[in-house]
DNA sequence: TAAAAATGTTGTTTTATAACAATGTTTTTA
DNA sequence: TAAAAACATTGTTATAAAACAACATTTTTA
């Protein structure tokens, strides 16, 4: 179930997101109309294979982008932080969503019709570079995400996954936004190996682990891990 | 070694591209400078991290793009047909090649300015469309790369490449561009498993194989193959 | 708040695939 | 065109990680 508030405005909301402000430079606040969606933990935000109508912005929450995989197992994308947006995609020939996204928390998310942001991209260089980046920064992620969960090993990936929750929360002590299978799913392991991957940096003193709890406390060597094997 | 050939000019090139097309729509003609340049088999034709100063259009030949992973192996993206562009990347916002491309045979290629591809694409909206598209496919290629090669085993890795090269051809029948080797750098698997699954593949009836020639004997077999396992 | 479901943990077994090795064949190079 | 290098092939061994199992703990739901 979701909930619909209507009361949220772009002129109450604290975040200032690039479509609102793009928007008001181009004098098209009226036809802006964002719907303010909240999502309940668990439940899905979009679905590959479905069309993409609106843009939403992630403005208070966390989600996760996976793709679902064979035998009913998931490879998560990427975790999404307040002020990322989902469905540009749509930019860039794609009418449908080719991943799926659902949130980890309590989700509130900021909508506003896709046809209105490509235009807008269309008319607006500043706001198209901005766009074309964002894109091309994912690709790239995409390319090095190749690599690494081909290649590397358990180890190694537990490590990687460890510290980009860290850069994402910009801090080396953080609260894990996922479950142990999770993890796994970003990381391309099982669960149980993440457990135990886990179980062993604790032992080597590289974290500090306590339920969800994280501290990095060797990030160099963490690194290193992350890095060879 | 590369030769370059000044001789061959835009209105002479029987490849009409889009680049030219879009530059001559534009009367960007003379500005367009292509130079001609021909790559032996295995040689370099961009490395990652170097700067993109042009885009590449490959006129002729076979390429392959790939990343270099670790202990010296790679992972192979595509095969480049005649027709396909390089380094179009660099309008996504990165400077720096992300991948490698080398020659799987001669390779023609005709290369302009990469600024000037850039003005095109601010000021042409088919033009822009058309790459923002290609690039939309390029990732949505990627995504599915990334399932297959995580969580597919080595009979449907190869026999997905088998039909992604049948594709490529646009028939049943071709001669492998690659070696068993860099079949395995496609499909993320070892050169000698590949060599196994292909045998496996013949004494099933499901394709024929003599040296680099196969030809794809049930197409929905193999394609079977390529989605479970 | 009791019951059910999901999550976390550790140990054991199984398995897919890499790594290694040995040898024949083709292609490239000097 | 002879020698060297790269490629192809088959068999064997080693290994990383999945799968399975059993149970403790936490979270969700009725």
């Amino acid at each position: 179930m979701r909930l619909i508030d209507k009361e949220k405005h772009c002129l109450a909301c604290n975040s200032t997101c690039d479509i609102f402000l793009t928007a008001k430079e181009m004098n098209l606040e009226q036809e802006l109309n964002p719907v303010h969606i909240v999502y309940k933990k668990h439940e899905i935000i979009c679905r590959e294979h479905a069309s993409i109508t609106h843009s939403i912005n992630l403005v208070e929450g966390n989600a996760k982008m996976f793709v679902s995989g064979l035998h009913g197992k998931n490879i998560m994308l990427s975790i999404l932080m307040p002020g990322n947006y989902i469905g540009l995609t749509a930019i860039f020939g794609s009418a449908k969503y080719a991943y799926n996204v659902s949130a980890l928390t309590p989700c509130h998310t900021c909508q506003v019709n896709i046809g209105l942001v490509k235009r807008m991209y269309h008319n607006n260089s500043l706001f198209q570079e901005k766009l074309n980046k964002a894109f091309g920064i994912t690709m790239a992620n995409m390319m090095s995400k190749l690599v690494s969960l081909n290649q590397k090993q358990m180890r190694a990936k537990v490590a990687e996954s460890l510290l980009y929750i860290a850069q994402l929360f910009e801090s080396n002590r953080f609260v894990l936004p996922v479950t142990r299978k999770e993890l796994g799913e970003l990381s391309a392991i099982t669960g149980e190996n993440v457990v135990r991957v886990l179980s062993e940096f604790k032992q080597e003193g590289i974290i500090q682990l306590e339920a969800k709890e994280v501290i990095i406390l060797q990030p160099e060597v963490l690194k290193n891990i992350s890095l060879a094997g």
